[in-house]
DNA sequence: CGAGGTGTCGTACCCCGGTACTACGGTGAG
DNA sequence: CTCACCGTAGTACCGGGGTACGACACCTCG
């Protein structure tokens, strides 16, 4: 089974050499190029490419806007390809808006031809590749946004007790007292004794500080709500 | 400059390999090498490679926690060496451990011995390499996180106007209506207004639900407090 | 100009949330 | 056994938060 791909890059030369140099694979095809997002989009749904090799900027329509439209589903469209996206220089908000736009990679242009070759393979496979500085960034990212080793055991939230903790994500849930109390089947009377001890050992004021609170240390986490 | 680098694999024939493929390069040196977590750390101190290459599980300390040592600042010591994890198999859990360790890599060890080679270099020069299935796993991860163009013109939130909007950063900051009134420099009862509105057009029964509406939404996020 | 949206503020009222203090059964450590 | 801690729950109090209703100034748009 080959590989199917498009090559869209504003630039002929780099569009030509690229082609070749992925032509030269047994494995691969080179079944359509296009010079801007636009012909891209248009080229991507006559030939059903598996994998979009896509230059960051172009006219008309960049590649990141053009990856977006590729990627998301407009309604019809059943063609989903992989996205490869390429740039000259590496700029952050290019790869970030890329991986959003849910791109398997990100390559910059000097790479080696050989990782080219490979990260065609590799995104074709439904795997994902990206620039080694990219990736740096990217873990960087992730350890920097989690990097409490979540809530396996304890957590151990100044010093909360287990069922302190247990009213605290309730309160991040936005229950009132008596939901709590139902929902954890005890007093309301109870629930205002856990809540009192939970603001004075986090040194809180209100429930409302609670919240923010459990969503800054990541007891609670934004989109598990 | 060579590559100096330490292999930590309780297997003594995966050690052998390893030691012989990256020896064969002429700009990398084993200087070490280790079969559990313990005397990595040992082996570590003394030789302070640039590179730990870290299997897994290992007995005494296995390798998450081994280079959760290393990459921590345990005080007095200043080496800090690039960790790349290696396992046989790919399991989240230790991908997602490792890299809030700090490590810059990981890679399955079925990966052919020019990854390898290449992973080595990669993290020694202060990049970071991931093996494809993980890169995937992590693009996901990212782009599930923040699917959303966070707030650069006006968010709308449900037909909220900027004024509302803006009293709604402050009470997911957890302040009072009192203290808000103070930093907006508004009458106490005014705000109160705001609030009530708020409420009222994003259906929530008080300031708890509010900020939690505030982090749900994306108009304020964890670690910008 | 008049209508509507926005931002501002007032009075009045009620209730949930938070505080203070006390109390009691269970459990684990010393 | 004693002591400390946890989880449970009661009574009593009060203040901030939320609601209801009204009011006025400003700005924009038809």
């Amino acid at each position: 089974m080959t590989i199917r791909v498009i090559i869209a890059d504003d630039q002929a030369m780099v569009r030509a050499g690229f082609a070749a140099l992925l032509a030269a694979q047994p494995d691969i095809d080179v079944v359509g190029e296009a010079p801007d997002g636009r012909q891209a989009l248009e080229v991507s749904g006559r030939t059903h490419p598996d994998v979009v090799l896509m230059d960051v900027r172009m006219p008309e329509i960049d590649g990141l806007e053009a990856a977006r439209r590729l990627l998301s589903p407009p309604p019809g469209v059943v063609h989903r390809p992989r996205v490869l996206m390429l740039t000259t220089f590496d700029v952050d908000d290019y790869v970030y808006e890329a991986l959003r736009a849910g791109a398997s990679g990100f390559l910059l242009k000097d790479a080696p031809p050989a990782d080219l070759i490979a990260a065609v393979r590799v995104v074709a496979a439904g795997e994902a590749l990206l620039a080694p500085s990219v990736t740096r960034r990217l873990i960087e990212d992730f350890a920097r946004q989690r990097p409490a080793p979540r809530r396996d055991p304890g957590l151990r939230l100044n010093g909360l007790t287990p069922r302190e903790t247990e009213v605290l994500e309730h309160i991040a849930r936005g229950l009132s007292n008596s939901e709590i109390a139902a929902a954890l089947v005890l007093a309301e009377q109870t629930v205002k004794t856990h809540v009192g001890r939970i603001l004075a050992k986090l040194d809180l004021r209100d429930r409302a500080q609670a919240v923010v609170f459990a969503y800054e240390s990541g007891l609670v986490t934004p989109g598990t709500a």
